[in-house]
DNA sequence: CGCTATTTTGAGATGGCTCAAGCTATGTGG
DNA sequence: CCACATAGCTTGAGCCATCTCAAAATAGCG
């Protein structure tokens, strides 16, 4: 059932959260305990609710991780990016995933199932300590965003959410850092909680600003201090 | 410095978060690494970026766990109540408190310092996949505020918030759930993202139709079943 | 009994939502 | 290669849930 990981990867997940501060040793063990995995532009990697089977590691590809209400609307919590990890509730026996995860691309990825990873586990304590600790820094994200949402008006959402994805998954380009995911006016408006209709109104009022130049599915951000001015209480 | 913890808190906290899973040995060496603390009300037991040096059990007393904004509003995090476990993060090396503690009521607890827990943690590996859990449900719950905020308007969000604290720090009484903290409107403001005009609006509007029963700091919840039709999606 | 913190209530303003209509890329099948 | 279908986006108009600010009532405390 083991599919072979492509000789290349361990390179280039080196530097990979969680697998970065790991010893050379626990480092190859957790590469002989992957497996390979794909998915497709849309498809559902895992439900909230289901049980927690599998720890991920994106390779390239994008991932919203998102909580859909009774009504269905939905909010995400999460973008993730290639060289993140998805999935650490998977580490504790019985547990639920409390989030279902959708590929916005076609995601390549290392899986590591509950079974395969159990042992390393034990072998390994600071493997524990390790994902600890980036659940731990997901916490700090999420507060961060509820604090966000709970007390800032929208535009200021909007721009901090603009300006964090510049962070993780932005890409230099020609007069401005585009964010290298297809993100629609849904997208953000689900990331900040608010409609649609109102992220549009406010990328067309900054585009018009030079803060940011948009396309279909696509932002760049021409002037990111004038987007900071916005998302902090600056002059 | 160690201040030896009163022979009967072992009993009373047998049963506690995190440390109700363990083995017999495993509370053993727990109880012998941890010392008593106190913290009288309004007492900020630590802020948020402090470093994290402390890990601690409730025994008494209610906290609140908030993060506050550059322009002074605050938002709830949490309520923690007795037999709950505050600071997890403390157990990694070099970490920051995401959030502000400060103590609603007179506060006894336990208290572990990150020197005395590492050695527990080499020890006792399962005491860092116990925490992990511990972290893995908070996760999930904030995911949960963070989707109401987003999602849900002010009417649904107090009564969920309401019936949850109810389920947390309820204590029955003649004819209805007493919310056993001092639970002005204020707090529920902060702890549901709204402002306390709103939320004594809400709470006079159910008081006359029956639902609950409010005072001063005080709210009792007369028909739990009439606040989760307007929590819930129910006739 | 007076001081202070909490709460209530009113009146008015408004940010953001809803809904409707039209527009524009993008891709597709004829 | 074109024309049509589709998904995404923009814009307008109106509304309303919630916030803001002000003032007064209430409750606990020293």
């Amino acid at each position: 059932m083991h599919e072979a990981l492509p000789a290349a990867w361990p390179d280039l997940l080196a530097s990979a959260e969680l697998i970065g501060d790991l010893a050379v040793e626990e480092r190859a063990a957790l590469w002989t305990a992957a497996r390979r995995g794909a998915a497709p532009r849309g498809s559902v990697l895992f439900a909230a609710g289901d049980e927690a089977r599998h720890l991920y590691l994106i390779v390239s590809g994008r991932i919203k991780l998102l909580r859909g209400n009774s009504d269905g609307q939905e909010v995400i919590v999460r973008l993730i990016g290639s060289g993140e990890v998805l999935g650490g509730v998977a580490v504790l026996p019985r547990s639920l995933y409390p989030a279902t995860a959708v590929a916005l691309d076609d995601v390549d990825m290392a899986i590591w199932s509950r079974d395969a990873l159990a042992p390393l586990l034990e072998q390994y304590p600071r493997l524990t300590t390790a994902i600890l600790a980036l659940v731990t820094r997901r916490m700090g994200e999420v507060q961060s965003q509820l604090q966000d949402v709970a007390t800032e008006r929208v535009a200021r959402r909007v721009a901090r959410a603009l300006l964090r994805l510049a962070g993780q998954l932005g890409r230099k380009e020609d007069g401005g850092i585009l964010i290298d995911l297809p993100l629609s006016r849904q997208t953000l408006a689900e990331l900040t909680g608010t409609t649609l209709f109102t992220v549009s109104r406010l990328l067309s009022g900054w585009e018009a600003e030079g803060l940011v130049e948009v396309g279909r599915e696509r932002v760049v951000i021409r002037a990111p201090h004038g987007l900071a001015r916005i998302a902090e209480d600056l002059p």
